[in-house]
DNA sequence: ATAATCCCGAGTAAAAGACTAGGGTATTCT
DNA sequence: AGAATACCCTAGTCTTTTACTCGGGATTAT
């Protein structure tokens, strides 16, 4: 029942690239040297990050990854979600593929797994990246 | 970033014993009848829910299982604490073993993390099984 | 041309998850 | 007393997931 390094280190990823959205682009390398990072595991975390089309890549030399949105408008949701896959605590209340729960007798469960995938996407729909970064800044 | 089967299948068991919490005691086999799980995996989940002190167990003949407390008085949080063991979405926000966060530089993403775990926290311990009971009763 | 980057498919070692096996011990019913 | 019922406990095993590494290819700035 936790976040899985995935989901942890794209976020502290795409945080350093908020911070850089209106210079160059960012290279991984420096990326996994900033963050203590590897940076191949990184490539593969990143690969997602675009198909998602979170993430927009320069090739060659002077490349790098930037934001394809403002930080703004990437939620702490949409890193996770690409990287962890799901983020519902049930199988059954994952939405995506829906795999439909298999007690015929109403399963009474159920609708514990529902509140508490809310209360999950309440925070991590309203949290954006540009919220992190205001709130380190505080300190 | 799922619950597990034994987070699972221990909930739909206690809620069994939540039902019968004014009979006799339930043993394990027929809740595994009940439910379709295997009987010596649920040995297992209840080991812990013992210890844990949220069920009694009576042996021998006639033997089985009842709650500890009243239905009220046992919240989804007690019952997956005790099987999964934490129910953090970060080891760093978990409590128990604090073993803390190892970037010196103020890890800022920590606070998304207690965010999250606060409010995964307000539904488990607020949702008591006999509010499930209740809840499925209505249907 | 060359160096810096991203891009991609495999493969692998370790950990966690989901059980099963098989014995022991306490209690009750007959 | 003895059989049956049930909890109790330690191991072990099979599968899946996680967390990576490896090695090469494609693209672009200088």
């Amino acid at each position: 029942m936790l976040i899985s390094t995935r989901g942890e280190y794209g976020l502290r990823a795409m945080l350093v690239l908020a911070e850089e959205f209106n210079a160059d682009p960012v290279p991984l390398r420096q990326i996994a040297q900033m963050e203590h990072l590897s940076e191949q595991y990184l490539e593969h975390l990143f690969r997602d990050l675009r198909t998602k089309e979170l993430v927009t890549s320069f090739r060659g030399a002077k490349g790098g990854y930037k934001l394809s949105r403002p930080p703004a408008e990437i939620t702490v949701g949409d890193v996770l979600w690409a990287l962890e896959g799901s983020l519902a605590p049930m199988r059954c209340v994952a939405g995506e593929t829906d795999e439909a729960c298999q007690h015929k007798d109403g399963c009474s469960t159920r609708f514990v797994w529902e509140k508490l995938k809310a209360a999950m996407d309440e925070v991590l729909d309203t949290t954006t990246l540009a919220d992190i970064l205001a709130r380190a800044a505080k300190e």
